[in-house]
DNA sequence: ATATGGATTAGAATAGTTCTAAACTTAGAA
DNA sequence: TTCTAAGTTTAGAACTATTCTAATCCATAT
């Protein structure tokens, strides 16, 4: 697996000691803390972190496509380390979001039901209780 | 067709005129309007409406399900008067926001696919150029 | 080692939304 | 009709998420 320094690199972005810290708490998290939670969590390591970085930083990397940023609430922006293609699932008793395989509804699918629509991309968000909340 | 008073009555809700006022603009509009954008247009004709009579109303109305809270869009929630199960489709160009039917993807048709989860609602957004931007 | 452009910072500013408490209807009872 | 209680509206304050600002800092290329 590459290093988050690889793949900064790789961007054309700087190594910095927020940037990997972020990356760093991201990566392997799949619960898509808000920003307000990276700040958090991230500050306990680097107390000087500025909640701007964070901002900055998450857009940055969203940019360069190593982030994704999800549409599941209405408030707040969450944060996905996973930038393959997928869906996503809300538990409306917990609010967990967890991640849906790609391939249980694609774009080609839905552009063949969708007459008339030039469908790029697909969204979904499934709602239901979670293995957890059942 | 319900009046908007014989409406608001079956759901014990006072008839006002600015309750009125919000329904009928928004009844016919297809797009999506902020939140924003109805209390500019309301004010129109009826000048003393405040901001806050506005979202109490559409949270009011969405309780009583009269509206739906649409979430295509981060930073701002987006009205629809369509309460009937459906997805929507949002131009990357232009911005608009179309509501597509339901049947083209249904919550029993994802069941079906998403193996292990208990989807009891979907919500699909549809992303492309409309026709107007192709 | 040094220069420079990009990154970080704290805090101010902004946008959307909710809250507050006083004033004002609406709807139902008398 | 008139009265009343409960619900509604109002302006503006307060709050939350996010962006902006401008000064400082530091990563990288030389």
């Amino acid at each position: 697996m590459k290093t988050m320094s690889t793949m900064l690199k790789a961007n054309d972005l700087a190594v910095t000691a927020q940037r990997t810290a972020v990356m760093e708490f991201l990566h392997g998290n799949t619960d898509h803390p808000s920003v307000d939670t990276i700040y958090k969590r991230v500050k306990k390591r680097f107390p000087y972190i500025s909640r701007a970085t964070v901002y900055n930083t998450v857009k940055t990397l969203t940019r360069a496509g190593m982030l994704q940023e999800v549409l599941v609430q209405q408030d707040k922006t969450r944060v996905d380390s996973n930038v393959s293609r997928h869906h996503h699932f809300k538990c409306v008793r917990c609010g967990r979001i967890e991640d849906v395989p790609y391939d249980i509804l694609t774009a080609k699918h839905v552009s063949e039901h969708a007459r008339g629509y030039h469908v790029e991309e697909v969204r979904v968000v499934m709602e239901g209780r979670c293995k957890r909340c059942r």
